[in-house]
DNA sequence: TATGCAATCGCAAACCTTTGCAATAACTGG
DNA sequence: CCAGTTATTGCAAAGGTTTGCGATTGCATA
């Protein structure tokens, strides 16, 4: 049995019905390498059944992320998904400046998960979690950027 | 010199301008407490000045944002402001079942922080950070209504 | 105080995402 | 295999937020 078998299998097990939406969404996403966009996922899927609405792509992800089938990730205001590897799970890191994501082993927030659980009694929903920030490659470029032109920063204008 | 009056210079130092919108918009921050949503933001100042565009308070709250001014708290996909107490400084856990926003001490964040920038030279931008789970009261119920009724969960229909 | 330039504004339209609703289709039981 | 039930769909419209643009206005300079 595949593993998108498997996966259609829990969602059928959890009494969700299995829609030909629902098996392209799912192919597409397990075909793309790492997070997709939205518009990405809906431009493949049209490609192969031009009736799908992209409100139930939403709808499809929404349901699959619940699900734990996929892990949705922010990026600069916009919905990226990939789909959830059992056993290599892991969080993110978005550069603000590259729109980069980087991944981040679990480990590094189960300390903290505990400690708010045992001091707030508040159960941090992290099963994915992203975290933003500058990269290293970004950071280093600004800082070369800074070494040149010691010029003072000027408000950022409207666009 | 108010608090008020520091904050519109520190702006004023930037090199930003000090329009009417800005002050209004600040001193409807600084009254209300705790967060306040866009809309009610909004209300608010258009009751003082009419002409005021909704555009215009966003974007107002992105800057005073951006400068640190304020802080942003996304809440059930809506964002809230407050003002940034400096000195009282904290993060956010908001309950994805009652909504409401619970403080967070940023020394809960510090090490986590500190362990991202040393393994990986990224620098989070952990300014103000908001986790989202569930809190004492709504885990509470969740487990009181568990106890009387043991009926199987049925899939969450569309709405 | 008058002048010029750039930042900011209001407006309208776009953006991404969610939602209400009637029509459709997947599953269940007979 | 058929009919009934109900989850799911497509469509259209709304929701909150952002953006492009020409007009306005704050501020620096003279």
């Amino acid at each position: 049995m595949t593993r998108q078998e498997q996966l259609l299998q829990l969602l059928q097990s959890l009494g969700y019905r299995l829609t030909p939406q629902r098996l392209l969404v799912l192919a597409i996403v397990a075909g793309g390498d790492g997070h997709m966009g939205v518009d990405e996922i809906y431009r493949q899927a049209r490609a192969a059944y031009p009736y799908l609405d992209l409100a139930t792509v939403y709808r499809t992800l929404r349901l699959f992320k619940q699900v734990g089938v996929v892990t949705e990730v922010d990026i600069d205001n916009r919905l990226h998904y990939e789909l959830t590897a059992p056993g290599e799970k892991h969080h993110h890191m978005v550069c603000r400046a590259c729109h980069r994501a980087i991944n981040l082993s679990p480990h590094y927030l189960e300390e903290f998960r505990d400690t708010l659980i045992r001091e707030f009694a508040f159960e941090p929903d992290i099963e994915h979690f992203t975290v933003s920030g500058y990269c290293r490659y970004c950071r280093e470029m600004a800082a070369a950027v800074n070494d040149n032109a010691a010029t003072a920063a000027e408000p950022a204008n409207d666009a």
